[in-house]
DNA sequence: ATCGTGGGCGCG
DNA sequence: AAAGCGCGCCCACGAT
């Protein structure tokens, strides 16, 4: 049993290393417990919500515990907005989502409604710092503590310590999304204005389409003899397509292409700019960058694989041809990194492929591939690999897949019996232990019902088809999974190199709470973008490969796979 | 008016 | 109209 709590009135500095609980007990008061080696209650501290950023940084300065906190995503900005960075937490929403699904342990955590994250509208309606919990006959840690020592029990049940890792980069990556939104990506509008201008022509004065692309869509509807036509209807673009012999079954891009007429230059070009225009235009540029800066929301583990998703300015697909507006404050310099081929790489070290670890060799897998002689060219590699990890069966990509079989035969069994377990209903694990769901109710249904002696054929094909989609879900997962881990590893990492380096000489006049630090800038799956002070570049150039270094060893031991990066030191992040 | 869905396209 | 995974966002359009 716990000891009962020690209520202390001091605020005194709990021992160095130790963890501290935090929940929130109405009025905006916040309880600090200090948790014991047993995860017992040592102290209890009650806090104004307005002294509660001086007490954390206080405690961070003199004794650097790892908090317990419900979610980053919910109290860090509050903490950011006043400088009060936290080093090092247990998020216990993200790692309730690990370790509920987990198939790395015989029991896992108990499946709980109250530990997933709150629709975005009701988090904004809560104004107070930390849950305020009502019942205030209940001890408002009790709930908080109970969770910990649950998610607790499973990370020691699993004893390569693999849970215990991912639930600390997780952690982590809670904290540095938060962060990264915080300091925001440098941008600079001047330039996005100039490319918008260049690329769709100068901006009508009473509103309207760009010139360019008003030219494009006159010189469509000239050739399809509508002078009315409204482009951005595929139906009525269809028909008038349909109406001067261009027999298109879609208005995709990738069709129109195979076809001669003088309409599809033009259309390209059109949908071209149209989609520039929507998705990142003038529009764009007022909504999401303010100060200088382009500030999206990051969700950790907002995809099932554990890959990061995000909400807002569609920060995961930021346009190449924007990427020159990504610019450096004046004294300050982007470090930018990104590793060619992650998941084939991740592939090898986790099947122990020798093969096809020495095909990663140096930085061009592909090369690799065809120097093993499975196939002739890089391109065929490309797509024998990619096929491989996403389980093609047709085309060109199906056709050279088996040819890797030969070559990696390791390799290959590792994404084969993920795609068969994946069939078969059964759940798939990453090298650190995420594991997929179980497939929906309706899936083992569908699944059930054609295994049964009455099945129409169509039904059997029907579900043998989803089943087939499983597979290919669950062959990826693996992969995209531990790719996500060994990214989530790197980004702790270079946060914690970051940290050890000195103030900046120059301030970023609009970087929040990193305007005297290096900091990480941007992610995306396998990118990392920097702002740093330029005396630091080559430090923080030095962070970013060291902590590449230390995830590949930290998931994958002493197995010999390369992750080499591609990093270069400049004032855009033009690729 | 508002919502859900599908086409389309950008990113990895 | 994609062969072959994972996303988010915009638009039109039909349902409510």
């Amino acid at each position: 049993m716990p000891k009962p709590p020690t209520t202390v009135t001091s605020k005194e500095a709990p021992a160095s290393g130790s963890r501290i609980l935090l929940a929130g007990a109405g009025a905006g008061d916040v309880i600090a417990v200090e948790l014991g080696a047993d995860d017992s209650e040592l102290t209890r501290t009650t806090l104004r919500s307005t002294e509660f950023g001086d007490w954390v940084r206080e405690v961070e300065a003199t004794s650097s515990p790892r908090w317990v906190i419900r979610s980053a995503r919910e109290i860090y900005p509050r903490l950011l907005a006043a400088s009060v960075p936290l080093v090092r937490t247990h998020d216990l929403l993200l790692c309730h989502a690990i370790l509920r699904d987990t198939d790395a342990v015989a029991r896992p955590l108990a499946p709980s409604a109250d530990w997933l994250p709150r629709a975005p509208d009701v988090e904004v309606a809560v104004p107070a710092l930390f849950d305020v919990i009502d019942h205030s006959s209940v001890d408002p840690i009790a709930e908080l503590l109970e969770q910990y020592r649950e998610q607790r029990r499973v990370i020691a049940s699993d004893k390569n310590g693999r849970l215990a890792l991912l639930c600390a980069a997780e952690s982590a990556g809670g904290l540095i999304a938060e962060e990264m939104r915080a300091a925001g990506l440098p941008w600079d509008p001047t330039e996005h204005d100039r490319i918008l201008v260049e690329t769709l022509g100068s901006r009508p004065a009473g509103g309207g389409m760009p010139s360019q692309m008003a030219e494009f869509a006159d010189a469509v509807r000239f050739h399809l003899g509508d002078p009315h036509l409204h482009l951005d209807s595929h139906t009525k673009l269809l028909r008038a397509l349909h109406r001067v012999g261009v027999n298109v079954e879609s208005t995709s891009q990738w069709e129109l292409s195979e076809i001669t007429h003088p309409v599809i230059a033009p259309l390209l070009g059109y949908k071209k700019l149209a989609r520039l225009l929507s998705a990142n235009g003038w529009a764009w540029l007022t909504e999401w960058v303010h100060d200088g800066r382009f500030r999206p929301i990051y969700i950790p583990g907002g995809v099932v694989t554990g890959r990061w998703a995000s909400a807002g300015g569609g920060a995961l697909q930021l346009p190449r041809m924007l990427r020159p507006a990504v610019r450096a404050d004046p004294g300050w310099t982007l470090v930018v990194a990104d590793v060619a081929q992650l998941e084939p790489r991740m592939l090898a070290a986790m099947a122990e492929d020798k093969a096809m670890a020495e095909a990663a060799r140096g930085r061009d897998l592909y090369a690799g591939v065809v120097a093993s002689g499975a196939v002739a060219t890089r391109e065929e590699a490309k797509y024998a690999v990619l096929g491989a990890m996403y389980g093609a069966t047709t085309g060109d990509s199906g056709r050279l897949v088996p040819r890797l079989r030969k070559v990696y035969p390791r390799a290959m069994r590792l994404v084969d019996e993920a795609a068969r377990k994946g069939e078969d209903g059964g759940v798939v694990s990453t090298r650190l232990g995420r594991s997929s769901p179980l497939p929906d109710t309706e899936w083992q249904e569908q699944q059930a019902a054609a295994a049964g002696d009455a099945a129409d054929p169509l039904e059997v094909k029907r579900a043998r088809q989803r089943a087939r989609e499983r597979g290919r879900f669950t062959r990826n997962f693996v992969v995209q999974g531990t790719a996500a881990e060994w990214s989530l590893i790197w980004l702790a990492e270079i946060r914690y190199r970051l940290r050890q380096l000195p103030e900046a000489a120059t301030a970023a006049p609009a970087s929040g709470p990193f305007a005297n630090s290096a900091h990480l800038a941007f992610f995306l799956h396998d990118e990392v973008i920097l702002h740093v002070p330029e005396e630091q570049a080559d430090a923080a150039a030095s962070a970013v490969r060291d902590a590449a270094a230390v995830a590949t060893r930290r998931l994958f031991g002493a197995f010999p796979i390369d992750v080499p990066l591609d990093l270069r030191i400049m004032q855009t992040a033009e690729k």
